[in-house]
DNA sequence: AATGAATGAGGGTTCATTCAT
DNA sequence: AATGAATGAACCCTCATTCAT
């Protein structure tokens, strides 16, 4: 089963023998994920992972019992704890549902889009048929909350006559499947085309666009955060 | 480099062993999909495949001459010439960018998603970047084609007046990443989980919600789920 | 669990490929126990194996699935039903116990002792403690048979009165221990030093030694048997 | 080459720091005996033995300069200087032959084989191909004194008539190789199943029946199983 | 055309040995 | 002296590919 690690990274003043001890997991979870990201997990060879750490290929065995277990291991890392902070500041927020969505969602996905936790939606993507732990983890710790958060929100901007009646699962995937989809196509097709998607600004409009489809009334014209000035028919 | 391939399917009036004999590509490639979407290029064994097939080891290689070479070869045959036909029938449409969307996207997905199609997706994402031939051979056969097609239905909408001036890439991708995100998830967490989403009735409620997004009058209450609302002609 | 081998080696009048296949398992297990019993289970290499017997790496895995499984196919081929053969010649034997012993049992022994038998006898000694499936096996295949049969031969002796009432289970052992540890023996320090034993000398002497402890009269100094002639007292 | 320690065992009023230190060579031979009888040489590691010791996997480096000099080490500790003690009992010894066979052999060999010198025994029949240093040895400093020993006396009995006219050589090593088999069996067979043999009580019979089986007058029938028949004087 | 026995390069993992602390 | 982190050669085993039948 994995878990999430215990980050306990209190590399205070000592021996650089141990900082570099203390260090170790993390620089070879970071190669591992790029790596893995990139390459698949099958085709990755811990001899490279381990290279890219800096270290040679016995010592990642110190570390990390078997490959699949390094694998279990960057998924728990770059997959955990990252749902609970986001949750609160959500519960404080006061303003209408869409400006929640506009405010919050979007510079959260931005982090994440930005930062290598991307690559670790593709890497699940690609490799969770083969580790149903893997699957387990991934619904419980990130799956599932995401969901609950973004649900909630939806829900509450039903409840105060903001949003219209709308089924809230199927709403919570428009807005959250192309955001996860972005960040696995980053790591997939943008990483070997020059076809590539503006992301931050996409997901900026489709919020919008699907805030809309979510409003009971129609925005005027001159809203703010409509990202078209006024339409200019022909 | 990839090429769409040249199996024209013509199997009509032949012998039963002639038959058996043409179909063993096709035969081949089914295996080969399933697996490869299953476990990944790299932890399928080209044993397993052929096995799949009702063949030996040794016959897979009388007609592909690498494992490498099915794999594009799988990619070739569920990836090509699906976009053409539909694109005509959406020139000949007549009446709103809204009932077209609604009317001609989803069933056209529905088919896709149900058939194994749906799996290349997923094996695209997984693997185009250890095999840069099928990146070109995606973005040209199917993005550029797929996204032209929703881009010109967009376009005229916007020009006609009846969807607001939003951005067209933005606003393909929000109706498109969603449905290509669905593809993949039925082959990784869809396959490996309860948590599985009603994909049918998302599509359909995602496009309504998206369209409702775009079209410049918000339609009747009364029409809330309704494929269309009355169409406003220019 | 271990069972015996059907060594079903009917190769007739077939092509070449099906015969090397025939006699591949064979080859392999006579290489693997020269190999074992030389430098011990652990210290060999599969590939040295493979190499002993004609073939490469991976054809040694294309028989036994693994190293400690052809370790067992080893002990299972030159250890099983070599008992029971004998067991019948001595139920039909007519004459004293000590005649049998000395007529049968010390053939037998050096039949055992010529062939690579006598390596399976010093490679269960040095790899039994890592592999208990392999010391069920030889108690139950080799070791109760063996003891069984020469159990009866003694007690016949005794219920005859041609033997004193000593016990069995002892005796047996008098008269087995060294004949393994001459197996042994060969093997270890007889392969590596000019501190040899002569083997059957010492065999024939030794039941001669034992049988005489055994009988309840002493034989005439001039039996025919006696492997020395009148002692010479000072 | 293997030579005899010089740990003197000497350690007698030193401080308890010194004593530990100085007890540490013994420790470490102590648990690489029980290790290399226990698994075999080769499968046994050295952080194993270390941990087994009480030291760290450095501090075994510090007092040998490798695993094969450890295994060395650990055959001279226990095999040297054993026989030397027991010689000049046997010289100084009056009475029949038979009786210091049963009097001074079982004794010592029931400590041998209640010590861990018995693993001893084993080791040396598994590895000693792969090292022959260690034949040389062991032919050396037990071999050869200890078939001297026997050999003497068996001489001795024969020379005064007390025994039959046998081939010394095999007389010695009928009444060896059960103790060396029994001291082998103990560490292998001996240590996995219920299938034990009682091995002081077989011993004494052993040397009963080959005392038997070398007198040259049958001892009366009511002295069956004592130690000593009436002993002829020459 | 089809088979499947054979190959051997390659990759995951172990462990004797070293050496900075 | 003692530690244990680090190394990398070596080993077991897999599997894409070949080729005799």
């Amino acid at each position: 089963m994995i878990t999430a690690p215990s980050t306990a990274d209190t590399a205070l003043a000592v021996a650089p023998r141990q900082r570099r001890k203390q260090a170790r997991p993390h620089e070879l979870l970071e190669a591992a994920l790029d790596l893995f990201v990139e390459k698949g997990f099958a085709a990755t060879r811990t001899e490279e992972v381990a290279r890219r750490a800096g270290v040679s290929k016995g010592t990642l065995y110190l570390y990390y019992p078997s490959k699949e277990e390094l694998l279990k291991a960057v998924i728990a890392h770059y997959l955990s704890a990252r749902i609970a902070a986001t949750a609160q500041q959500v519960q404080r927020f006061e303003g209408t549902m869409a400006q929640l969505l506009r405010q919050m969602l979007v510079p959260w996905w931005q982090q994440v889009y930005a930062s290598q936790t991307s690559g670790a939606f593709k890497l699940i993507m690609s490799e969770v048929r083969n580790f149903p732990d893997i699957a387990e983890f991934y619904v419980r710790e990130v799956i599932e909350p995401g969901e609950q958060l973004i649900g909630r929100i939806v829900q509450r901007g039903v409840d105060s006559g903001e949003f219209r009646a709308v089924d809230v699962a199927c709403t919570v995937h428009s807005l959250l499947l192309p955001m996860v989809m972005l960040c696995t196509h980053k790591h997939a097709l943008g990483a070997c085309t020059q076809h590539s998607i503006d992301a931050p600004a996409f997901i900026a409009a489709h919020v919008d666009l699907v805030v809309r489809g979510l409003l009971r009334e129609v925005p005027p014209a001159s809203a703010a955060t409509a990202p078209a000035g006024r339409p200019r028919p022909r």
